[in-house]
DNA sequence: ACTATTGGTGTAGAAATAACACTAAGAGAC
DNA sequence: GTCTCTTAGTGTTATTTCTACACCAATAGT
C-alpha cells in the first residue's frame, strides 16, 4: 500500500446530538436541538448541528467548534457515538460523519442569547420533525445510547441544573429509560451511592409542599470511580 | 456553510483489532493479529490490519475488505468500535480512522493458508510488540470493550469453535473478564439462559475425563433478544 | 489396580431487589 | 383560619439473586 491516497478521499465531518431536559413542572420532557438549514438539500428542514472537520483539529475540537459556532453551546458534555459511513447518506457526494452527543441543562444555558444563526430550536424527542439525511437515524441511535450509559454511569446529572430535586432527578431517569420507577427505592439508591448530596435550599415557588435541593458530588464520584463503583441504577 | 469543502480534506482510514481464542488445552489465551509492516514509517514493526476507505464502500465493507486482503479472514464477526482522529497519530499527514474490532476461533480458520502477505501472526494481549501509531491505544479501548461487552451481550461464541465444554466457555469468560468465575455458579448462570444446548457428543482426545460438548443455540438467542432478554454473567 | 486429572453436581447464608401506604408540609381557596 | 389539594418524605417484609463451598465420577496412563 502506497502512502499517496490513490482513490478519491470521501469527506469528513462531525454531527452533534444535543439532548437537554426541561425540568420545569409540567414540562418535564427530554428535548433534542435541531437546526433548520438555510441551504439546499433539504433546504427549510430539520437537521443536526454539524460541519465538516478541518485538517488541523481533533474531531472533538471539531464538534465542540460546531456546536459554537451553530448553538452557541460551551463547555458541555460531549461524547463520542459513532461513525456513519454509508455511501448515499448525503446526496451530493460522499460524507462520512462522526456524530456526537451532548448533554446540557436547559436551564443553565441560555441558547437564544449566543445564537448566531437564529434557527436552532429545541424539539421533544418524542415528537420531532422530519430530519435531513440519515439524522433520524443518527438520533435513535444517540437515544439507544443515552438509555443504555445512564443505567451504570450518573451522567443523567449533566442534564440538570446545579440545585435540583430527587423528584426531578427520578422523572429524568423515568424519561430517560421509559418506565416507572418507584419512589422510595430510588431515592434509597441514590442515596446510598453518596454521589448525591442534601443542601441547606429548598425549591421555592411551588404550589405545594417545597422539597429539599440535591446537588450532584463530583469530588465523591471521582473517589468512586477511580475504586471501579458500579453506578447502576 | 458552502458545499464545497474549503479545508484540506484529513484521509479516513480503517483499522481492526482482530481478537482470537485459542482454546487448546494449557494455550487457553486471548490474541490479537497484527501485521508486519513492510513500508516507513514503521518499517517492519507491527500494526493493526486496515487501510484507506474507497469513496464507493461504506465503513463496514471497507473493514471487510481490508480484513480479507490482508488476513484472509472473511464473514467474521466485526464491529465499530471508535473512530480515532487525533491532528499527529500519523507522522505523514492527517489520517483519521475508523476502528472495528473482530472475533474469530482460531480453530474453524486457516489464517495462514488464505494470507497473501504471509506478515500476519497473532499475539496474546498479554504479551504484545510496539505497535505503530496510536495503534496500541486503539487496542486497548477495544479490549475495554471487549470486556464491557461481554458482561451483557454473549459474543463471546463466536470466538469458540462450533462444539465447545463448559470448561472452554468459563476460561474464555476468565480471560476476557480476567478473574476467576466459581464453576458451579457459572454452569448454573449460563445454562439457565437456554442459549447453550448441549449435544450427544464428548470431547476426544483427552488424558482425563471426557466433557460434554456444548452448541450455542442462535435461535434460541434471537428469541429471546427480541423479548429484550438481559444475558448479563 | 492404582494414580492423576478434570467433569459434574446442590445447598445454605448473605445480599439485593421489589412491592407497598401512610403522615408531613405548605399554598391557595373560601 | 380552616379546609383542601398537592407533593415530600419515610421502613418493612417477602422474594429473588448471588456467593461460597466439597465431594464423587469417569477416563487415560502407568
Amino acid at each position: 500500500m502506497s502512502h499517496a491516497y490513490e482513490f478519491a478521499r470521501p469527506a469528513l465531518t462531525v454531527d452533534i446530538v444535543v439532548f437537554g431536559f426541561d425540568s420545569e413542572y409540567g414540562e418535564e420532557d427530554l428535548k433534542v436541538m435541531l437546526i433548520q438549514r438555510d441551504l439546499a438539500p433539504y433546504e427549510g428542514g430539520w437537521a443536526l448541528p454539524g460541519g465538516f472537520v478541518r485538517v488541523e483539529e481533533t474531531l472533538d475540537d471539531a464538534a465542540r467548534r460546531e456546536l459554537a459556532e451553530e448553538t452557541g453551546l460551551k463547555d458541555i458534555y460531549l461524547e463520542q457515538l459513532y461513525t456513519f459511513g454509508a455511501v448515499e447518506r448525503d446526496p451530493r457526494e460522499r460524507v462520512v460523519t462522526v456524530a456526537y452527543y451532548a448533554l446540557v441543562n436547559l436551564e443553565g444555558h441560555d441558547i437564544q442569547a449566543n445564537t448566531d444563526a437564529r434557527n436552532a430550536a429545541w424539539f421533544p424527542v418524542s415528537d420531532l420533525p422530519e430530519l435531513a439525511f440519515d439524522h433520524q437515524e443518527i438520533l435513535d441511535v444517540a437515544h439507544e445510547r443515552l438509555r443504555g450509559k445512564v443505567r451504570y454511569q450518573p451522567i443523567g446529572f449533566e442534564l440538570l441544573p446545579d440545585r435540583f430535586t430527587l423528584r426531578q432527578l427520578q422523572h429524568l431517569y423515568e424519561v430517560i429509560l421509559d418506565r416507572e420507577l418507584d419512589k422510595r427505592n430510588f431515592r434509597k439508591k441514590v442515596l446510598a451511592m453518596e454521589i448525591v448530596k442534601e443542601t441547606k435550599e429548598i425549591e421555592k415557588d411551588v404550589a405545594h409542599r417545597a422539597a429539599r435541593l440535591y446537588h450532584f458530588d463530583k469530588r465523591t464520584y471521582d473517589r468512586l470511580t477511580k475504586q471501579g463503583f458500579n453506578f447502576e441504577i
